[in-house]
DNA sequence: TTGATAGTTCGTATATAATCGAACTAGAGG
DNA sequence: CCTCTAGTTCGATTATATACGAACTATCAA
């Protein structure tokens, strides 16, 4: 594994971002991304297998939310903030903002 | 079928309001509803079985994004605007706002 | 080169969701 | 009461997701 593919986010419809943050996983992950800004996997697997995790930031980079840069034996993982918001205006702040 | 239970939007999580606007049959009946106002189940369906709809809308009532009222023959739809606002501020405008 | 660490991929089991026909229910109107 | 219409519920099928162990890959460090 050289390096992953990132969509571009035209090509992300917002009913594939809306699935992706669908999941209570895949959410507390964007969550901690947002507020740690970068992350490795292992950092946010909260005990979880690591097959299960790859498939989450799979599904979360294939919705063109996640960015993952290889950096040694880690993956780091930051939220495609900018990118996001261009294309769905409001969605993460809606997302984010939200109380429990 | 005397009425329908909506649930407290406080009781509605956002992945269970995000999962709901995820399919895109449910994300087309919310964007004709914003525009409408309110609209029958038959008005709505686009040509899909009856049941297949019935299921949608029951999915979009339990998230806390639809009304249905019953009037007549004919159940008639409106989206909780007000109440998915302050619940979710900023979600609807993200969702409804994006283009194509 | 060996070992340790981080993460992926594969395969499979299980759960959840979507689709839709058929039978059913409720209200309106003749 | 009969019938039409609108929508629900049931049940079965199929599709899509999730979960996770096991085997694999890549990088780093000794």
């Amino acid at each position: 594994m050289r390096n992953y593919a990132h969509p571009d986010l035209a090509d992300v419809t917002i009913e594939h971002a809306l699935h992706a943050l669908s999941d209570p996983v895949r959410l507390d992950i964007v969550r901690q991304l947002d507020r740690a800004g970068e992350a490795s996997c292992a950092a946010l697997d909260g005990g979880r297998p690591k097959s299960s995790m790859s498939h989450h930031f799979r599904v979360l980079r294939s919705a063109g939310l996640v960015h993952t840069r290889i950096a040694g034996v880690q993956h780091m993982n930051t939220l495609r903030r900018e990118e996001v918001d261009k294309r769905f205006p409001g969605l993460l702040d809606a997302v984010l903002g939200v109380m429990g």
